[in-house]
DNA sequence: AAGACGAAAGTGGTTGA
DNA sequence: TCAACAACTTTCGTCTT
């Protein structure tokens, strides 16, 4: 877990301003650091809706002096230099506080020509990696598929014209699945500014573009994800997963939903070993409606002929 | 009163001409 | 590109505990 910085005086100090990040969606300021682990420097209580224009992008631009940073514009789109004199544009002499900005961004602007566009695009990813795995608590062994695979789009020029945000978030999803990891695709939309259906045609592009091998989701993984949630034992875990297993078998699975089958299974099994939980708990924790898991159910117990003791 | 059930209409994505 | 289609969701009324 990461912990969150109270003293924000030092913490200020020790992050250099362009590893910082605001994130619009918890209105915080995020501290990546050079590991990537991520620090809460700042909570920012009052989030009304003229913030909106303090995204991350919006500071990048503000910060850069420049236009917006796009893959396509070769040198990062500083158009001008800063003057080195300490005057303003009608000659007066320029403030302290106006000279100590003028030269933090002409600082800014030497380091911002240094590394080339990929580079700078990778690190922006990352950056962004790093803002949605803090935010989502995913493991490091998923941060670097997901990298991994973002670094080997961008290689073979496969994000050209898209958002990196949705990448990201495809990279993720697919990092999930390769690692057999349940993550649905609302759930990872639901931390991002981009809409599922972005990232969707992000994922299926890269899948097909990288030939990427993702198995295809297995209920089994999503019985874990919602026991635990429920807070349900060992004992109910496996006779999902038993029953799971038994569906697969009698072919009552095929394109359906996994994450509903799932929820059935667990409800299911929960059911028989007197932990029941309501069709309304597991349908929340499984990201499906009730309505699924009641049909899914009613399958299962209709071709499996396993009953819950009516009791 | 809360949960379970099921019907009916609506939604977004896939498929095949 | 469009229409048909399957799976899932939303909504809502009814039954059960």
């Amino acid at each position: 877990m990461i912990g969150y910085a109270h003293e924000e005086e030092s913490e200020h100090q020790q992050c250099p301003p362009d590893r910082v990040v605001f994130d619009e969606a918890s209105g915080q300021y995020i501290c990546i650091s050079e590991d990537g682990t991520a620090y809460v420097i700042e909570q920012v209580l009052d989030q009304g809706p003229e913030w909106r224009a303090f995204d991350a992008e919006e500071r990048a631009r503000k910060s850069r002096t420049g236009g917006p940073i796009s893959p396509e514009s070769g040198s990062a789109g500083v158009s001008s230099m800063i003057d080195w004199r300490d005057r303003d544009a009608s000659g007066r002499k320029l403030s302290p506080e106006r000279r100590a900005e003028a030269s933090r961004l002409r600082r800014w602007q030497i380091r911002a020509k240094v590394p080339d566009s990929l580079e700078r695009n990778l690190q922006q990813a990352r950056d962004i990696l790093n803002v949605l795995a803090f935010k989502m608590g995913l493991i490091q062994v998923i941060k670097e598929r997901a990298l991994q695979i973002y670094r080997e789009a961008l290689e073979k020029g496969v994000t050209k014209g898209r958002a990196v945000e949705p990448l990201i978030a495809a990279a993720i999803y697919a990092a999930c699945r390769i690692e057999r990891l349940p993550r649905t695709l609302d759930e990872i939309a639901s931390y991002t500014k981009a809409s599922k259906k972005e990232i969707a045609r992000c994922y299926r592009h890269l899948v097909k573009e990288l030939k990427l091998k993702v198995p295809v989701a297995d209920p089994r993984d999503y019985v874990h994800k919602i026991a635990a949630t429920l807070g349900l034992g060992g004992k109910v875990v496996s006779k999902a997963i038993e029953i799971v297993t038994e569906a697969k078998k009698a072919g009552i699975v095929a394109g359906k939903d996994p994450a509903g089958l799932a929820a059935a299974a667990v409800y299911l099994a929960a059911q028989i070993y007197g932990e029941e939980r309501t069709q309304k708990e597991v349908a929340a924790a499984a990201g499906v409606t009730e309505v699924t898991v009641r049909n899914r159910y009613k399958e299962l117990i209709q071709h499996l002929k396993i009953r819950p003791p009516t009791s």
